[in-house]
DNA sequence: GATTTAAAAGACCTTAATGGTCCGATATAA
DNA sequence: TTATATCGGACCATTAAGGTCTTTTAAATC
């Protein structure tokens, strides 16, 4: 029962441009990113490639190139994130394939399992990556400004 | 994001003890829970030792040895039953260690991971193997009632 | 006391997932 | 055409999951 670290990364890889893009910028590096939020680099490159699929950030490759949220920071929930690292959340195989369990059909396990599931995901789907970044704590903040032109 | 087999595993042979205690057996053969509930029997017998731990059940070794649940099914929760086998549950490290992250003292991260948790265990606190073994559906049920005397 | 029965303890093993790295290809701008 | 930066995929080490097996210990019975 963990969500995995590519996950939590991601969550606060997107907070971080979402605090940041008011602040003029419209593109971040991976790097710039890997830097202000203390992920490796090559690691973090992997997650906004699979937010890329997802379609919760875009890139543009090239000089000039970079990351950058889709939509508005505040439609972005931490369920869409999860799911877009760790793919459908499934709890017991059964509850994404029917056919994983011999005791298919109306077990009573399985629905426990996904009402505790969905009692869990309902909690992310309420937060939206634009909370999180209006949020005080201590966040490990923006390294240098002057990084990019 | 999964509850380990071992977990699911545990409940249902909790649950079969709970269906056929009344019928006039007080102690179970690892070796009969296991081909009643087609559980691999070495395994299962890992998983008893761990509920025996917790005292969910209670063992007696030797002769007319075996396990039994400790206290009414009624009494027995989920919840306790995946901690038993899992461990202390936390979705992310910083929630059972404060030390785990940097970014400790009052993360907004932290919070909703942990509120996400507790919902989900939650559930798990409201059902109890009491009603798992009352409520119908296709379980696998007891194979063979004379192979104890 | 010897024998049988069954759990306890722990070493061991295999496979899959996690958490990463690295490199070549491709796209973009200057 | 050169510098830049993502894309795609191969690769790799470590850990956890899932499970087996063997020896030891406790309890009952002969």
């Amino acid at each position: 029962m963990k969500i995995s670290r590519k996950a939590s990364y991601a969550v606060r890889a997107l907070a971080y441009l979402a605090r940041n893009e008011e602040k003029s910028r419209e593109r971040f590096l991976v790097a710039e990113v890997s830097a202000a939020v203390d992920i490796p680099r090559s690691f973090l490159a992997k997650i906004f490639q699979d937010l890329s699929k997802s379609r919760i950030v875009n890139s543009r490759r090239g000089a000039g190139g970079g990351f950058y949220l889709s939509r508005s920071a505040s439609e972005i929930t931490m369920r869409d994130v999860v799911e877009s690292l760790e793919g459908e959340i499934a709890v017991r195989d059964c509850i994404a394939d029917s056919q994983a369990c011999d005791y298919e059909g109306n077990c009573s396990l399985k629905s426990v399992w996904m009402e505790a599931q969905e009692k869990f995901l309902d909690v992310l789907a309420g937060k939206t990556i634009g909370e999180l970044a209006d949020s005080p704590g201590k966040w490990r903040e923006v390294p240098n400004e002057s990084k990019r032109g």
